[in-house]
RNA sequence: GGCGUCGUGGCCAAGCGGUAAGGCAAGGGUCUGCAAAACCCUCAUCAGGGGUUCAAAUCCCCUCGACGCCUCCA
């Protein structure tokens, strides 16, 4: 039984959907106005992986991705660059779905933007005016009125009172209260701007998504994810809009990762310590930034560093192992050898689910993985024949395209190939005849074209990478 | 200051009351001309201090520490 942990009641509680074996999953995307970097990688792995493993599970996954294409940032980097400003975002949407794509993460079931939901947030926010949840002010901007809103609060565990306390919050003359916040902003000279009731202007930031929640997936749905640098204001205050507009319960589950740490700190656009996408696929596989977040538990930080990629991409390299074919000279296996393989790969897709069903946990399913890569590279060595290590590989591949994880070798071109072949007929000419030192040059020489060599008793195999 | 999450071996990290998964690194060994890979073996009592319990890394309290949110943020 699958259990989910959910940030509005800070517990681990059962899955149960609304309508049976389908899930509505709400995932808030990014703001695109400049290059995506590995902290939404992350976020964006994590839901993937949680959405191939739903599937896995025999749900349909209705799986939206928004993006905010219409935003102060936006519009300040369109007027630096002199472009159109719904011209750069659509400009980034298209390099995010590729990055996305690059990392091999399944493309969300429809991806809607702000700049083509206008009408109905513009719907939206008369409703919650209409129900006194909302106020037009002399300035042009409309205000969610937080007090209108006896829970407001309660996905972020805090009190109206508390946060007046800190001193941070900037007092708008315009609201009636401190915290109340905008549903629809005035446009300044100049600016973007949609005609509505209250005049030109633009959306605020929260009210989007729950325009596009209620388009895509209707008044309720299971699952609502994101960063948990979301939780307030961006998600309370989605909540505090859309269940005072349908008086329904908004999200069954919330569902927020870590944050992704460089340096002890968060990776954040504000602080300018970025790795983009871009930037980590020029160095690295896209198997190796999966694997960092599947190590890892996903409500928690995960560091990013050196230390922590080597070791992300020796597991890549240690998982591929087992999927390498028998040695040429296999003899075959015992009877009780090939059972135990079978039960190894039995259990290790028991242990898997049971590992996946207690809140993704990932973790628990790599060493799931692992166990059963020993077990296959055991029974390789012991002479296993290709249609002995079969049944235990497809397994074995079967859990880890759950993940998500290719865990293909390096290709090159056939030119390259013949090329490396030569070098190796070369070699082993050379080590008939014991010339060593000739023998190990050509074996740099290839290190250097990127390729890893092996020798064993039944003669030499080789690999990029 | 308020709220929240967390602190497990050199590093990353499972564990959710019954006596510490897995990976990386390290050391020893098998194989090899050497190397690499693979395989075998070795490697922690859970930040500190109280308490509850027959039994605690796991529950409660306190201390220390880290991180996140409270302002845009995945």
């Amino acid at each position: 039984m699958l259990k989910i942990y959910n940030t509005l009641t800070r517990k681990t509680e059962e899955f149960q959907t609304l309508e049976p074996n389908l899930v509505k999953m709400y995932i808030c995307g990014v703001t695109v106005y400049n290059d995506a970097h590995v902290g939404h990688a992350m976020s964006a792995l994590v839901f993937d992986i949680i959405r191939r493993y739903l599937e896995y599970r025999g749900y349909a996954v209705k799986h939206v991705m928004n993006y905010t294409d219409v935003d102060d940032k936006i519009i300040n980097r369109a007027k630096q660059l002199s472009e159109d400003p719904l011209k750069l975002s659509q400009r980034y949407i298209e390099e995010y779905a590729k990055e996305l794509a690059n990392l091999n993460i399944l493309p969300a079931t429809s991806n809607p933007q702000v700049s083509k939901t206008m009408p109905l947030i513009i719907q939206f926010i008369e409703g919650l005016i209409q129900k006194e949840h909302a106020y037009a002010a002399f300035n042009g901007d409309v205000y969610f009125s937080v007090t209108s809103d006896k829970d407001y609060g309660k996905l972020s565990a805090r009190k109206l009172d508390d946060m007046q306390a800190g001193a941070r919050i900037e007092v708008g003359e315009a609201k009636d209260h401190p915290m109340d916040f905008a549903l629809w902003k005035a446009a300044k000279p100049g600016e973007i701007s949609w005609d509505s009731p209250w005049g030109k202007g633009r959306p605020g930031w929260h009210i989007e998504c729950s325009a596009m929640n209620l388009a895509e997936l209707g008044e309720q749905i299971d699952i609502h994810g994101g960063g948990n640098d979301l939780i307030f204001p961006h998600h309370e205050n989605e909540i505090a809009q859309t269940e005072s507009y349908t008086g329904k319960e908004f999200s069954r589950y919330w569902v927020h990762n870590g944050m992704l740490q460089l340096g002890g700190e968060k990776m954040s656009k504000s602080l300018g310590n970025i790795v983009s996408i871009k930037e980590f696929l020029s160095k690295r596989e896209a198997d190796v930034m999966r694997m960092l977040v599947l190590n890892g538990t996903y409500r928690a930080p995960l560091l990013f560093n050196d230390e922590t990629l080597d070791a992300a991409e020796k597991n890549v390299e240690r998982l591929k192992s087992a999927l390498r074919p028998a040695s040429s000279s296999a003899s075959g296996l015992s009877p009780e050898s090939v059972t135990y393989l079978a039960s190894t790969a039995e259990s290790a897709q028991t242990n898997f689910t049971e590992a996946m069903d207690n809140d993704f946990n990932t973790a628990g399913a790599m060493a799931a993985l692992f166990e059963l890569t020993k077990a296959i590279n055991t029974s390789r060595d012991n002479g296993a024949t290709d249609d002995q290590l079969k049944p235990a590989q497809a397994a074995f591949r079967g859990l880890a395209n759950i993940l998500g994880l290719k865990l293909e070798e390096k290709q090159g071109s056939s030119e390259k190939d013949a090329q490396v072949n030569a070098l190796i007929a070369e070699r082993n000419e050379a080590r008939k005849q014991k010339q060593w030192a000739r023998s190990d040059e050509i074996r740099d020489q290839l290190k250097e074209l990127g390729v890893t060599i092996e020798d064993s008793k039944d003669g030499t195999t080789w690999r990029w990478g």
